[in-house]
DNA sequence: AATTGCATCAACCGCCCAGGC
DNA sequence: GGCCTGGGCGGTTGATGCAAT
């Protein structure tokens, strides 16, 4: 048979907790550690809270260098990047981020740093017409929130808010600038087909890319920062999803398994870093900071994309989170991890 | 001063997965 | 192999405080 239940629902207290209650925690857990059983935990000590909240508390307040608030410049872009490339895996996303708990980064994307990024673009009348504005329901391109929510999650939908926001920001012939190009990548025309039945690696450059390709020239006469063609999606071999279902509700293509080495990961990901850390940082705080803060910037980014490359914390990254190459002979499964809206995405415009 | 609306964040809920039985 | 549980995770809720009216 299994094991004893949980807790008894009943009995246990919930809402917030008092300093007693932490102090109690605290100690037993300094002392003993967790014992491997969080569920017995609070028996042990008395306290009559369930095992998962006691979790959740040590994890997220208690614990030792635990940082509230104040994120920093380069925290953002770190999240920003990963949320891009990623989603909403917050976990991973805080592992990156010392002191800092998922919690707490789920929070200040949700009520802070989407808005910053997602906002910069709402004023504009090329945003209003594809953007999904999830507050007031109003309609997008025509096509009602409703039907639009069913197509793609709000993760996905964000992150390719983000990501044509970051494509199209000085890009006068990109699918964000270009209403021409709405409808065959518009969630509701095409949705799946040509993703689920394309291979990730025969995936052509799109019109968008095509256009992205040329001399960018600004209609509204502003100075410009020059694009970068091609620009990598430093991501996309960073890209790992274990469920089955991505977030549209598609199986994940399993048939043509196609391997990555770990070489040409790290080389394509250390180069695309850097153009993806200045695009965020020009939406995050504005083009003109660019100018004297770019070392600085990008020797951020690198030190923490390096990270993860790098050596000792590099490999508990990649064992953490599921690219152990245990298995795979030093090679990662791309297309067999890789969910089809962000194939989607990276189709859009990025090479695979 | 009272009311309303908004922002923030701690905590809970429910689901999934790995692993014990 | 199937059932069950603990651990982990992302999404959501509700309490609180602050600002605007």
């Amino acid at each position: 048979m299994g094991r004893a239940p949980c807790c008894d629902k009943a009995n246990v207290k919930k809402g917030p907790w008092s300093p007693e209650e932490d102090a109690k925690l605290k100690a037993y857990i300094e002392e003993h550690g967790t014992g491997g059983n969080w569920i017995a935990l609070p028996q042990k000590i008395g306290l009559k809270r369930c095992g998962k909240s006691c979790r959740l508390r040590w994890l997220n307040y208690l614990r030792p260098n635990i940082k509230h608030g104040g994120f920093s410049e380069q925290e953002d872009q770190i999240i920003c990047s990963l949320y891009i490339s990623i989603g909403s895996r917050w976990s991973i996303i805080a592992a990156q981020l010392p002191g800092r708990t998922d919690n707490d980064i789920k929070n200040y994307w949700n009520t802070r740093l989407k808005k910053k990024l997602l906002g910069k673009r709402r004023d504009s009348p090329q945003s209003r017409r594809l953007s999904i504005n999830q507050d007031t329901n109003e309609e997008t391109n025509g096509i009602s929130p409703d039907a639009s929510s069913q197509a793609l999650s709000t993760s996905a939908l964000e992150r390719m808010q983000l990501h044509m926001q970051l494509q199209g920001l000085y890009n006068p012939f990109s699918f964000y600038n270009n209403p021409a190009l709405w409808p065959k990548f518009h969630p509701l025309g095409d949705k799946v087909s040509p993703i689920q039945q394309t291979d990730a690696n025969t995936i052509a450059a799109t019109p968008v890319q095509q256009a992205s390709d040329a001399t960018m020239i600004e209609p509204s006469g502003q100075n410009l920062l020059p694009i970068k063609p091609n620009m990598p999606n430093p991501m996309n071999a960073y890209i790992h999803e274990d469920r089955n279902t991505s977030t549209l509700g598609f199986p994940s293509p399993s048939s043509s398994r196609t391997t990555l080495s770990m070489d040409n990961f790290n080389t394509n990901f250390n180069a695309a870093a850097v153009g993806l850390e200045d695009e965020l940082h020009d939406l995050l705080y504005g083009k003109n900071e660019c100018f004297g803060r770019q070392d600085k910037q990008q020797q951020t980014a690198m030190e923490c994309f390096k990270d993860m490359n790098g050596e000792k914390e590099s490999m508990n990254w990649w064992a953490t989170n599921g690219f152990d190459d245990k298995s795979s002979a030093g090679t990662w499964d791309f297309a067999s991890n890789l969910q089809p809206d962000l194939l989607q995405e990276y189709g859009l415009g990025y090479d695979l």
